[in-house]
DNA sequence: CCCTGATTCGC
DNA sequence: GCGAATCAGG
């Protein structure tokens, strides 16, 4: 595979969407995550999306000053490498100004309360008297089992259903094994994915 | 162990 | 220019 316009341009549109280099790599296909972040580098589109600096102007500027001297293939030693010549400050105005403002889930109604973080769009949160008794007992079980998993420890196969408040140090995620195609394992996906059938008519 | 991006350097 | 191997880290 090589780097056609189209493909370079699918790289472009999903990196700037803060896509993953293996999410990109997995779509475009032939090519490895590795393949998709040097290209990313070349492109010199490292840093991505671009965030407002102003808000948080990143005080570690200079961390990577020496990281090991990359260990010669197989080689005993032979030369040392000019590596003085990446001196040169990587990209220094990233012109990106074009690229659309990074497309934004609009599920925010109400401008009134400014509301914080939450880093992705937290599932459905039905209250306990629209599900099924049956689907709350399983989930009560279940998230006694929960794996408890923190954000950066979730994974294409990991439960994602929240558990707790994300306000407190007691939050974590369920983790267990998601089903299939499914964010959460079987337990959360029956409480998050309800047929119609059953929540309808719920005389109020 | 799962995953992420960053970097180096032989090709 | 390309990307595997490797590093560093969540």
């Amino acid at each position: 595979m090589s780097w056609t316009d189209e493909r370079v341009e699918t790289l472009k549109r999903m990196w700037s969407e803060g896509q993953s280099a293996s999410a990109i790599a997995k779509e475009l296909g032939g090519v490895t995550r590795n393949a998709v972040i040097g290209k990313v580098h070349r492109l010199g589109l490292s840093n991505r999306g671009d965030e407002a600096e102003a808000a948080a102007p990143e005080p570690a500027a200079e961390k990577r000053a020496e990281r090991k001297p990359a260990p010669a293939r197989a080689e005993p030693a032979a030369e040392p490498a000019p590596a003085a010549a990446a001196a040169t400050d990587e990209a220094e105005a990233a012109e990106a100004a074009e690229a659309e403002p990074a497309a934004q889930p609009v599920f925010t109604p109400v401008p009134r309360r400014p509301i914080v973080p939450a880093g992705q769009p937290l599932p459905p949160q039905p209250s306990a008297n629209e599900i099924s008794p049956e689907a709350l007992a399983s989930v009560r079980e279940v998230e006694k089992k929960a794996r408890k998993l923190t954000l950066m420890e979730l994974t294409e196969r990991t439960c994602k259903w929240p558990i707790g408040d994300p306000a407190t140090d007691r939050f974590w995620f369920c983790g267990l094994p998601s089903q299939a195609g499914k964010p959460y394992c079987e337990a959360h996906v029956g409480v998050a994915f309800q047929p119609m059938s059953s929540r309808r008519d719920r005389r109020r």
